[in-house]
DNA sequence: CGGGATCCTTGACGATACTG
DNA sequence: CAGTATCGTCAAGGATCCCG
């Protein structure tokens, strides 16, 4: 993308920050991924070559460094950062998720992520991810120590099951649906012994733009 | 730009505000411009095209709304204007202008919106900026009622003639340099009665981002 | 794993002309 | 003034293959 020809400051911050990819990228690295293919995983529908450029524009305007096989945000990176947060709570005030947005591999990585650590069942726990509409299939591992989200079934022995919508799931996730409301109208569905079903609200973390989502009813919850 | 596929709010929010030159329209309307061709002209580099195609996306987004002809900025973009302020001010602590970013005309342009009207001569007094390295030259018609910029020459009596290097001029505005410094190494040079001369840092009002700004020595000010 | 190099497609953009 | 319509260009990006 060529330059914008003027020496003003939001302009400038526009041509790093405003190309294509970038906050994206600047998400991943805020979560915590630093390797390139994690980073890639992260954003399934941006190819390697385009990965490659961003990075290195990136690491010329000072937002992150390579250390030790890694990508890190840089200070200037971590402001940038608060930069893409603020448009993140723009947006989930302002805008709608639209259909083809929802990806039941993303959001079973940011669960996986935002896994409320100081909740989690003191003994390992299986939780399996049914996606029917999408006839898919997640499970996460829970461990304190490390929860693993598994894309393959390993055997292992199941305690709780959550069939779900990717949707409503993802809408949950965000705060813009509350779980009981996803509960009550069946898009969210959890199978398992009572103990497990009733902790599943505790080690469920909810997205950190959470907080600025305006609550909608199921309905109104997905835009058309 | 077709979108990222994810039901993240980073994500939702770059497919509006990170669109190319969307930032530097939400400024023009944030700066009070509201016809079609004003807008255009302070983002001179942009075709009338693309700025229709963003102008519709932005409506259709909740950005801006038409109102008696005009483009308007609606509540939802108020507010994402000031995630566009928040990337401002980001810049201007960590990028620097490049050498092709500095526009004579778009500096006499942020220069007359930012006249300090309260501090104005009170009888009408006209400057003329020459820009010699550049072979251009503007008149600033001071009037407290409706100061003016003229782009040709309209016969007035010239009460001031600033003398100067796009760059320094710009980076003066910007905050980034001090006008002290740019008087001195003569990158910036005042002709004219010394009520005029003295009076001149008094009207001339500087970017609203200049208070982000790090002040760098003239050397170091312009990035190579 | 982390890319580099290539090819190829698409669509974004600029330029121009025209219109209510 | 504020666009619409059309066309040509070019570069961004996707896909693929290869490599240390």
């Amino acid at each position: 993308m060529l330059g914008y020809g003027q020496a003003c400051p939001v302009s400038l911050g526009a041509e790093v920050f405003g190309e294509r990819w970038t906050p994206l990228i600047l998400r991943e690295l805020a979560k915590g991924w630093h390797r390139f293919n994690e980073i890639q995983a992260g954003i399934p529908r941006m190819s390697q070559s385009v990965l490659v450029k961003r990075l290195r524009w990136l690491e010329r305007n000072g937002v992150l460094e390579r250390r030790a096989g890694g990508y890190h945000l840089t200070q200037a990176g971590l402001e940038l950062w608060e930069v893409a947060e603020r448009l993140g709570a723009w947006s989930q005030r302002w805008l709608e998720p639209k259909p083809a947005d929802f990806d039941p591999y993303l959001v079973m990585r940011w669960i996986h992520l935002h896994l409320r650590r100081e909740a989690l069942p003191q003994r390992r726990a299986v939780v399996r991810f049914d996606f029917p509409r999408r006839h898919k299939s997640y499970w996460l591992v829970l461990e304190v120590g490390d929860p693993d989200l598994c894309l393959v079934d390993h055997g292992f022995q199941i305690d709780l099951v959550v069939t779900a919508d990717v949707e409503a799931l993802t809408l949950v996730y965000l705060g813009r649906q509350s779980l009981d409301s996803a509960l009550s109208n069946g898009s969210i569905e959890l199978e398992g012994p009572r103990e497990m079903v009733s902790r599943f609200p505790h080690w469920f973390g909810l997205s950190g733009f959470a907080k600025y989502a305006i609550r909608r009813p199921p309905e109104l919850a997905l835009a058309k």
